[in-house]
RNA sequence: GCCCCGGUGGCGCAAUGGUAGCGCAGUCGAUUUGUAAUUGACAGGUUAGGGGUUCGAAUCCCCUCUGGGGCUCCA
């Protein structure tokens, strides 16, 4: 059984002697917060049990953000039970009891916990040898491996956040119990700080924005999981593309595409009925065939391979595609463009040999790193997963495939971590989060070796022996889905795209309608040079034209009056809110042309 | 899929058993304005869908669809 409460450790006497802030190193600091966090979820049991006797309590650890604590209870709590739990909570702090740690024997334990079912669980599935313990406070009891913090007046700042329902242990065969999530600071700034960015986060929201800034929407007569791309968001989502495949294609990659249906032979092949089946949407039948809708690309990539016999002279073949794809996600787990039933992915597979490899996987790096550059994503972490215990192919080749993997992020000086059998099952892999502005953690990026799908379609190359051998295969998405990278990328922005991005790049104000021709013939040189711009012919206030403008994130405002018309120049207001004043309008363009350069960062 | 909370004009919200309302957006008109909301009028909803209770349902009950917070899952 995986250890449920912070595991025991030589530090709890310390963690409880320690009650300041005082420490050094990160990782004490934070295993003192996570002591508070969950000293503060026996505070929170504790005035539970006041309020709902009969509550029955499941665990109550911290987590990365704060804590939570499960209970059954015969109803669910309410937001004003919150509020309830809430004051108790501050009476307890208030009183400022001492958290006391006891040993007792398992028979003391069972009687103590008797009427605990859940509590009664961990003790039976704690190994005879484990010392038992439990913290009090005030006349509260719990079983705990601890650490706590001294008493309950170490705990400067909390508040409750939400409930929600969770099955005991996470096993979905097992009770729902209601969980009620809270979080807790060293301080009432740090707290406020934290709250903050949850506001900012929501104010960031891809759903919200989406709708706001007329990008994108999804339909209950449609489906749910399933997006449609408005103008605004779909010429974000080809500026995207486009540059994506321009540098495909400089990076020595074929752009190929590929149906959105295959018959269920194709997929009895490649094993994914097998294997993949609760992931794809019910078939189709067509003539007496059965077709799957595509839950992946790989497939029809290796048929595209199959349909030659290949030199090794030819290798590495690189063929990628923005590839739409079907997965059927359950209905709970939907989100906004972050977790979709139909998406986009920009795939690709590599097909080359065993010397080739590791040039392979680089490349595929440099790539990553020229997109992320190129829309500000400076933090990300690495994780290198290795061969599982269920496995296919040769060990060999696993080794290889990992070495290549691991060669190539160290001869970049990537730092990563490494995550020990945490591969699929058909192959290593090197997962890539991009941290946003926000500071949350996203995963797009995926270099993935396949041992299974060559196998399974028997690929063949014919090598320079003069015999035929199998080739290694690499599937890699760097920005995984559109509609999921679309979603980071508004949050990440939060709606302000940059000038090569934004949907529209500049509005021409008129101040009043006669300025409208001048606006027009200014338009016509703006779209004539390739840039995006509008103008507002509505009849309303210039001011009223630059709050439009600007709620719709617009980079620029180019206000136009008598004065601009006669000097050829535009008024020029930046989003930001600075103004810029007259420039003339040759001016002006040559800024817009240089601001609206794609950004190429130091190459990773 | 499971638990909980929601679904009312395009959007944000009000009306808690008794005539469905407000703001924004839209349309039409007046205004022609110098850096974040000029003004008047009009139009727009069989209250997600279906069934039930009731003299009467947006409101109470059941089912379905759908959104959200979680759990679980994420070849």
């Amino acid at each position: 059984m995986p250890p449920t409460y912070p595991v025991h450790n030589s530090r709890v006497g310390e963690m409880l002697d320690h009650g300041s802030l005082e420490t050094e190193g990160v990782d004490e600091a934070q295993a003192h917060r996570n002591a508070m966090r969950h000293s503060t979820a026996h505070v929170m049991a504790d005035a539970v049990l006041k309020l709902f006797p009969e509550a029955k309590m499941g665990i109550g650890p911290p987590v990365e953000n704060g804590f939570y604590y499960d209970f059954e209870v015969s109803r669910p709590f309410t937001p004003e039970d919150l509020e309830e739990i809430e004051k108790l909570m501050k009476e307890t702090i208030k009183e400022g009891f001492p958290f006391q740690r006891e040993e007792l024997s398992r028979a003391d334990a069972e009687t103590m916990f008797s009427d605990q079912p859940y509590k009664m669980e961990l003790i039976e599935g704690l190994p005879g040898e484990e010392v038992i313990s439990i913290y009090r406070h005030d006349e509260f009891v719990d079983l705990c491996q601890g650490p706590h913090v001294r008493g309950t007046s170490d705990i400067p700042a909390m508040k409750l956040l939400s409930v929600a329902g969770a099955y005991w242990r996470g096993d979905e065969k097992r009770p729902m119990l209601q969980r009620i999530y809270g979080t807790a600071f060293e301080s009432e700034q740090e707290l406020a700080e934290h709250l903050e960015r949850l506001e900012e986060a929501e104010r960031r929201d891809h759903r919200t924005l989406g709708r706001q800034l007329n990008l994108f929407s999804v339909h209950e007569e449609i489906g749910p999981g399933l997006i449609v791309w408005h103008p605004k968001g779909g010429r974000v989502r080809s500026l995207v593309e486009d540059y994506w495949k321009d540098l495909h294609y400089r990076l020595g990659y074929d752009i190929v595409y590929s149906p959105h249906i295959g018959r269920a032979q194709l997929w009895e092949t490649s094993g994914h009925l097998d294997f993949y089946q609760e992931g794809m949407f019910a078939p189709l039948e067509v003539d007496e065939q059965q077709y799957y809708l595509k839950p992946m690309n790989c497939p029809f990539h290796i048929a595209i391979f199959k349909n030659a016999l290949h030199s090794y002279r030819e290798l590495p073949l690189r063929f990628a595609e923005l590839g739409t794809v079907y997965r059927y996600e359950r209905s709970g787990v939907l989100h906004g463009l972050m977790r979709v039933r139909g998406f986009t992915q920009d795939d690709a597979h590599i097909f080359c040999t065993p010397d080739q490899v590791e040039d392979e996987v680089g490349g595929v790096l440099e790539l990553t790193f020229e997109l992320l550059d190129a829309f500000g994503f400076k933090d990300y972490s690495i994780a290198l997963s290795t061969r599982p215990e269920k496995y296919v192919g040769d060990p060999e080749m696993w080794e290889h495939a990992t070495k290549s993997l691991q060669g190539a992020l160290e001869k970049r000086s990537l730092s990563f971590t490494v995550d020990e059998g945490g591969g699929a099952f058909y192959g290593p892999k090197i997962d890539i989060n991009i941290t946003d502005a926000l500071g949350r953690a996203w995963q797009c990026t995926t270099v993935q070796f396949d041992f299974n799908l060559p196998q399974r379609f028997d690929l063949t190359y014919q090598d320079a022996e003069g015999g035929r051998s199998q080739p290694y295969m690499v599937h890699r998405a760097i920005l995984g889905s559109m509609e999921r990278f679309l979603g980071v990328l508004i949050e990440h922005y939060g709606g302000a795209f940059p000038l090569w991005l934004a949907p529209v790049q500049a509005v021409l104000i008129p101040i009043a309608d006669r300025h409208i021709e001048y606006c027009e013939s200014v338009l016509a040189k703006l779209e004539a040079a390739g840039f995006r711009a509008e103008v507002d012919t509505r009849g309303e206030r210039m001011n009223q034209k630059i709050r439009t403008a600007q709620m719709q994130k617009v980079p620029y405002m180019l206000v136009v009056g008598d004065r601009e018309q006669e000097a050829n120049a535009v008024a020029v207001r930046h989003r930001d809110g600075e103004d810029l004043g007259a420039v003339p309008l040759d001016e002006f363009m040559a800024r817009l042309g240089e601001e609206s350069q794609i950004p190429k960062g130091s190459g990773g």
